[in-house]
This record gives C-alpha cells, sequence and structure tokens, in this order.
DNA sequence: TCCCCGGCTTGAG
DNA sequence: CCTCAAGCCGGGG
C-alpha cells in the first residue's frame, strides 16, 4: 500500500540538486495539499544515511528553517552550497534555484 | 476528546 | 529585510 510517506519520499526523490523547494509546495505534488508541518516533521525523522535529498527543502521565505546557530543549519546549508547554491548575507537562498509554485 | 506544539504560510506593519 | 499575529494540520500525551 501507498502510504503518505511513500509519495513524500516519491516527490522528493524528484528534486534535483541545485534546485531547492518549500515545504509547502513539495507537499502538494506529494498530494498532500496543506501538509507542510507535517513534511517538517517526517523529514526530521529520516535516517542519518538516507539518499533523499531532504536538504533541497526550505521554507517559503526561502530559508532554512532552523536557528541559524544550530547543527541542523550548518549541515544543510553546507549540503546547498556543494551543490551549488548560494547564500545572501541574510541567508536567503537565490530565486534562480527555486522552484515555485505555479 | 481536549490541549499543546511544531524543519509552515501568509499577510500586515 | 525584520517581527508578529493568525490560521492551519497532524502527532503525541
Amino acid at each position: 500500500m501507498t502510504t503518505p510517506e511513500d509519495k513524500l519520499y516519491l516527490a522528493l526523490s524528484t528534486i534535483p540538486a541545485g534546485k531547492v523547494i518549500s515545504y509547502g509546495y513539495l507537499a502538494e505534488l506529494a498530494g498532500l495539499p496543506g501538509r507542510a508541518r507535517w513534511v517538517g516533521k517526517t523529514l526530521s525523522s529520516l535516517p542519518d544515511d538516507t539518499q533523499l535529498p531532504w536538504h533541497r527543502v526550505v521554507n517559503a521565505s526561502r530559508r532554512i528553517s532552523f536557528p541559524a546557530d544550530s547543527e541542523g543549519y550548518k549541515t544543510q546549508r553546507q549540503r546547498l552550497e556543494s551543490e551549488g547554491i548560494e547564500f545572501s548575507a541574510a541567508g536567503t537562498i537565490s530565486k534562480s534555484n527555486w522552484i515555485k509554485p505555479l
């Protein structure tokens, strides 16, 4: 049977390197509208050795949804930068890397 | 079932 | 660009 998690993972696996998407829009693509927060919750419980690009998911303001001093922030940012994504001084990601909602 | 809380969003200042 | 207030929805006690 296909669980909501399955749909989420499938949608997430289609996000290409060098691009980022919001929790809300990803939820929509997965056929789970309105579940942005649930997406965050679910991603946070992925195993450390997962192949899924969880780091390509940020909030609608194009910023990492973790306090800038946290470990999570650092690892996510480093992963994104290693894919060529650039951050402004304020920590926002350039629009050219953004997968925007229709 | 009620209540609280969160890797969210949107809209106002 | 920033902060705040509301809305929102599922998870867990």
